[in-house]
DNA sequence: AATGTAAGTGAGTACTCACTCATTTTTAGG
DNA sequence: CCTAAAAATGAGTGAGTACTCACTTACATT
């Protein structure tokens, strides 16, 4: 898995610093934080282990230098970017459809940022300070872009007024997060036709609950 | 956090195994497996460095020996003692109720398990064979024992019979996971009151969906 | 009391790692 | 070209690691 950071290169930044973060969040991935080691690091961006050090004090410095971009960069690509999507496009589609298009979207970007995810997470599990920049970073800017979507879904009739933003949101997220993370890591074969299907299933529920349906 | 394994003793197994192995799931857990160090474990434990590999060939197989176990007492801990209450709990209440019930009893679980769950989480990401443990152990059972309990509540006309079992079991894990998640992980400070209030909430879109309700 | 055995010890060993620094290579201005 | 600063190198270093093993206890059996 090959990783570009070029989208999110500061001006004053070589080539070589940037291939270092690159390498650095590849070995990272691959092998824990820990069980990492610098000069695996060196050795895959093709710099001499010293290099590193030029650019990062320590290795957990390192670290934090990639935590801190790789939020970001989820942060744009994950969340803003969706649901600015969600936002524009919703106008004349259906909100089933609209919900589709963005899990497959999502999903091909799991695919190549997934190793990026990996780090932030474990970290995340360990670290108060990267969970905080997550909330800080994503969650708070994705509520905050979601509410104003509930906003015009609830005046539209689309959604229900009486439940608040912030859990259709988490319920929103806890499906299809889990339906993504259990198709990397369970990494079941599905032909298109039954992802579909299974796909359909999971916004049928999402949207009309586990209750049969009164009329129909 | 202290952890008492005594639930799992196995007979033959000395106290001071079992001690080793608690002060390892704690260590780990805190740590990380790489990070963690055997003379850390050793310390806490109040055994001699020489001690652990008496009992265990090497550090990895000292993990092993905690997932195995882990997984083991995950599973009849969290998922079939859960999902058996749900199967007894379920003849008289109504469904909203019998949630309920099992989060309140499952977060003060979590309460107790977060340690072994985070050990076991973090190997998880990085290692395919602790998911096919989890997976065989824990999934695959807990779906067998939901499908039964989603056959009842179908027939009791309680459940919608157009969605298959896996979806909705899915469905139900996704939801209350992440709530439960969210409050260990971003631990926001919430009155008993308020919980209650979410809680609700969070089941009312279990049971119904985001849509409107079309009568009400 | 003497002996045998298993459990437990912790200093020692071989090795790995993050980090340093003397040296070489590259870059840039006159 | 020359030269001086900047960038890059990689062998070296010492701290710390997982694991070993010669030895000490604890205690049961005779």
């Amino acid at each position: 898995m090959e990783i570009d950071l070029h989208s999110i290169k500061d001006t004053e930044m070589s080539e070589k610093e940037l291939k270092i973060l690159e390498s650095a969040i590849k070995i990272f991935s691959e092998k824990g934080f820990t069980a990492a080691t610098t000069s695996q690091i060196a050795k895959d961006a093709g710099v001499a282990e010293g290099t590193i050090f030029r650019y990062f004090k320590t290795k957990k410095d390192l670290l934090r230098g990639i935590l801190i971009r790789l939020v970001n960069l989820l942060a744009s690509k994950v969340v803003l970017d969706g649901i600015e999507k969600i936002l524009k496009d919703s106008e004349g589609k259906d909100l089933k459809q609209v919900f589709k298009e963005i899990v497959y979207d999502r999903m091909k970007l799991a695919e190549t940022m997934y190793p990026m995810v990996r780090v932030v997470m474990t970290e995340a599990i360990y670290h108060q300070d990267v969970r905080d920049a997550l909330y800080t970073n994503i969650i708070e800017k994705a509520l905050g872009m979601f509410k104003q979507f509930h906003k015009i879904m609830v005046e539209k009739g689309v959604i229900r007024s009486d439940i608040d933003a912030v859990t259709v949101f988490r319920f929103i997220i806890a499906n299809i997060g889990l339906f993504i993370a259990q198709k990397k890591l369970f990494n079941k074969e599905l032909s298109i036709e039954n992802m579909e299907q299974e796909l359909d299933n999971v916004f049928e529920i999402i949207l009309n609950g586990i209750s049969p349906r009164q009329s129909l």
